[in-house]
Parts: C-alpha cells; sequence; structure tokens
DNA sequence: CAAGGTTAGTACGTGGCACGAACTAAAGTA
DNA sequence: TACTTTAGTTCGTGCCACGTACTAACCTTG
C-alpha cells in the first residue's frame, strides 16, 4: 500500500499550446492514479501489494509456469521467483513440477489465496462503482464502453506494432 | 520504469451476479493501468520513478517544506526524505534552508530538473493522445470529461468525509 | 549417443520505494 | 526557564524490480 488518501498531483502540462484540446491528458491521468489508489489500498488491507493481487488475479483461471507468469506481468524471471516465494510462504499459492518438463513449474493458486483475490475484487469493484455512481446510469456506460474502446484500440495497437517491428 | 508492455490482467471479478451491470468495472481498471503504464515507461526513460516525477511534477509551481511534499505526495516524511536525497544528488532539485523557520526547508527544482519534468509531461501527453486518438473528437471529449467529473466528485466526497470523520 | 546450445528457474547483489520508531534541533508555550 | 510540539534525518525492515551468474533439464545435431 501506498498513498490512500492522494492528493494526485498531475504531471500533465496545462497544455498552453497552440492547437485545440484534444483531450484533457490531466483528467485522464487523475482518473487513473484515482483507480490505481483505491486498488493499492484495498489490496493494502490484506497486505497484499498490486503485484500481489495481480499475481492472484492472473492465476485465479490460469496455471502458467513461471516464464508464462513473467510474460503475463510483464516482469522478469527473476522478479517472479521472489514474488512467487513471497505468496507460496503466505500460503497463497502453490508451486507443482510440470507434467512433461521437469525444470518448469505449475503456479497454482490455493483456496486461501482465491478467496483472498475475490473479496479483494468484489471489494474493488464496489469502490470504483461507489466512485462512478454520481454519473447517470447512461454516463457510466458510455465512460465504461469508451475505456474499453480504448483499451482494445490500444491493445490492437501493440500487438500491430509487434508485428512491425519483428521480434 | 516496471511494465513496459503489460497484459494489463484483470482483477475485478467477472461480474456473473445478479443486478444489472452498472460499470464494466474491468475496462476502467485496465484504462487506468495502461496509463499508469505509459507513465511509468515515460519515466522510465529518464530513469525516474512515477514518485520522483511527481515529485518533480508537484515542484513545477510550488516550493514546498518537506512536511508539504508529504502531504502533497501522501508519503511518510520518512520517505520524503530520501526521495529529495536521491533527486537532489541527481541536480534535479535543492533544498534551502527556511527564511522564518530554521528547521525546514524549501524545496525547489532546478532548472535541469524543470526541463527533465516538461519533456516528460510532453511526451506523456504525446503519448494518451496517441492512445485516444481512434476515438472520435466527441468522443474524446466525452471520456475527458467523464473523467474529470469522476475525479472531481470523488475529491469532494473525500472532502465530505473528513469532516465526517473529524481529524 | 555424446557435445553443445537453449530454456526454466534460482540466487545474489543493487537500488528505489515506503513505512515505523527513535533521534536531534529549532520553535512555541506555560 | 522548563515542557511540548514540530521539522527533518537516520536506521532497520520488507517489497519490488532488475541484471548477472549459476544449475538442471531439455533439445539438437553430428
Amino acid at each position: 500500500m501506498t498513498s490512500p488518501d492522494d492528493t494526485l498531483p498531475s504531471v500533465a502540462p496545462s497544455h498552453a499550446g497552440g492547437e485545440p484540446v484534444l483531450v484533457d491528458v490531466d483528467a485522464l491521468a487523475q482518473l487513473s492514479f484515482l483507480v490505481h489508489n483505491a486498488l493499492d489500498e484495498i489490496a493494502g488491507q490484506r497486505d497484499l501489494s498490486i503485484t500481489q493481487a495481480r499475481l492472484l488475479g492472473v492465476l485465479r483461471d490460469r496455471e502458467p509456469t513461471m516464464n508464462q507468469l513473467g510474460r503475463l506481468l510483464g516482469l522478469d524471471k527473476s522478479s517472479i521467483s521472489g514474488l512467487v516465494d513471497r505468496a507460496q510462504r503466505r500460503g497463497l499459492v502453490t508451486r507443482t513440477v510440470s507434467a512433461n518438463d521437469r525444470r518448469a513449474f505449475q503456479v497454482s493458486i490455493t483456496d486461501a489465496g482465491r478467496q483472498l483475490i475475490e473479496q479483494l475484487a468484489a471489494q474493488f469493484a464496489e469502490q470504483i462503482e461507489l466512485s462512478v455512481a454520481p454519473l447517470s446510469d447512461a454516463d457510466r456506460q458510455r465512460l465504461s464502453q469508451l475505456a474499453a474502446q480504448v483499451v482494445a484500440s490500444d491493445a490492437h495497437r501493440r500487438g500491430i506494432d509487434l508485428r512491425t517491428t519483428p521480434r
């Protein structure tokens, strides 16, 4: 946990520049901090970092190897070792030697881990819904939809980029 | 810098539940990660953490004391010491003894620091604009506006909460 | 099948970030 | 003047992330 009650200071410029304002970058940045902090706060209540929460989140419907975990979370494999170590020490995940590859482990979430992440996710959703409650139904839907659109096109763009810059 | 090319896995539940879906919490979470990662990535290119970037961002138009910095960034004063130390070591900020209080320092950004944060902010804005470019002009505006609304009402809510729960 | 390279994971050292507790020095107050 | 509060630092702890170096298992290929 980091900054539960943050001022969310901007990093973006005030855009005194020339061309017409296309987006309020600042608002998006602040919204991002708001969401991020909510997650951090809620995870922190259960002594989880955001990374740990992401780990458990990923494991809800997967049993990846350490390596795959690295790719899923965008972390180096050396980071994964410690991450899984700490989670395992708390009984949230387990390592099982892979059937076909004796070097590899399958990482699985335990019942305790699952329970933890599900509570967390529920509380997180609740919190976000609360933050967004002042909007009208239509606006909430619009916001979600626009967010989804941006995320999707970004994912697509990254996909394209990966091909454009071959490995 | 942390995870430049992230998969942005969700932590939110899939909402198989009963009541009508009010918001796509997941989309908001992913958007938040997208923005956050963009900032992290861009700051990382300049060997800055998000915290360092926030520090410099705050100092663009302020010369707070260590204590005030703590409140601005939502960090403990013991965290501020190291944070400012490291920034100072890199010549990005300076400490000046306060005129009226010999215990306190005014922390100021240096020219180098200002240049750094302004480049960073510009590149960040550019990146966000790019991410949001696929939307129509109207949608971009809508998204910004909705984000701003949520942020504003949240800030308001926190203000209220603080009074509701006196100190 | 044996040699050489690749892949999965760990260990270790470094550094940043964040905290709490203990401390010094300056201010403020009774 | 003595007592308390405030500003900031220092130190110890733990997490996170990385890069490097290593082991063990796997996979080629001659």
